[in-house]
DNA sequence: TAAACAGTTGAGCAATCGTTCAACTGTTTG
DNA sequence: CAAACAGTTGAACGATTGCTCAACTGTTTA
């Protein structure tokens, strides 16, 4: 245990009556690595440029100036999130004379699009 | 059409070699609202506090104060990021005495983390 | 009813984020 | 080879975010 940790158990009359909860509790945690893998994936949704990025790759194959113009965005700052979605192989490009094609690479996209949009039809 | 998409379409040659492929993608496009409420929802799981506390509850219910024990966060830290969760209708909220116990709100919560890390698991 | 505790809230601050702008690389075409 | 176009990149900016701090509400208990 770190002094930071300590510092809280002495603020916390809390930790003195559930001192076992809190033991089972931070043991059974994964690792601070796998919790910040996790939240940067999810990073990655929580933009709607992005967001609308990936809609629009989900028709068809695009390339970054179509999709600058689907958009309503200059080519510069699509590329900058494109190549935010690819450092995250969440998009997959390829090279077709003077222009780059950008596909969707991952199956897993339309699914957790999928139960968001269930978990949000759900919240009225 | 709007000026700025006007702007837009002068500057980008690609336009013009394909304009019916930019209609037709920006006709299927949802809503601006729909986009902006899914990236909204995923910005929830875009923080590692907050996903911590996801993983946390996912182990039972916990009061703010062991909640803050298990994290290493001071209670209003935790109390701040809650709020968020549960205007997102992730976790729901009951008070015992003293204490208000926290609990996850959403089967979904969990569909989406494993998909995650399924997609995660996939990278390397 | 006063003290102690659990939790919430709002202002303020540092860090991060998304966009713009300008300069750049790489490909095609005259 | 030079001009034109597609796309990328890095610096700089304004906006947003997450935390701290201090003041607050609500509940229990002495």
């Amino acid at each position: 245990m770190n002094d930071k940790e300590k510092d809280l158990e002495m603020q916390c009359g809390c930790e003195h009556e559930h001192p076992e909860v809190v033991r089972s509790v931070r043991a059974a945690m994964p690792d601070e690595n796998v919790t910040a893998d996790l939240s940067d994936f999810f990073k990655v949704f929580g933009d709607s440029s992005r967001m609308r990025i990936l809609f629009a790759l989900d028709r068809r194959e695009l390339c970054v100036c179509d999709l600058s113009a689907v958009l309503g965005m200059t080519k510069s700052a699509v590329s900058h999130q494109l190549r935010f979605l690819r450092a995250n192989h969440l998009v997959a490009s390829r090279r077709s004379g003077k222009n780059i094609f950008y596909s969707l690479a991952d199956e897993h996209v339309r699914d957790i699009i999928e139960i968001a949009v269930e978990h949000l039809s759900e919240e009225d």
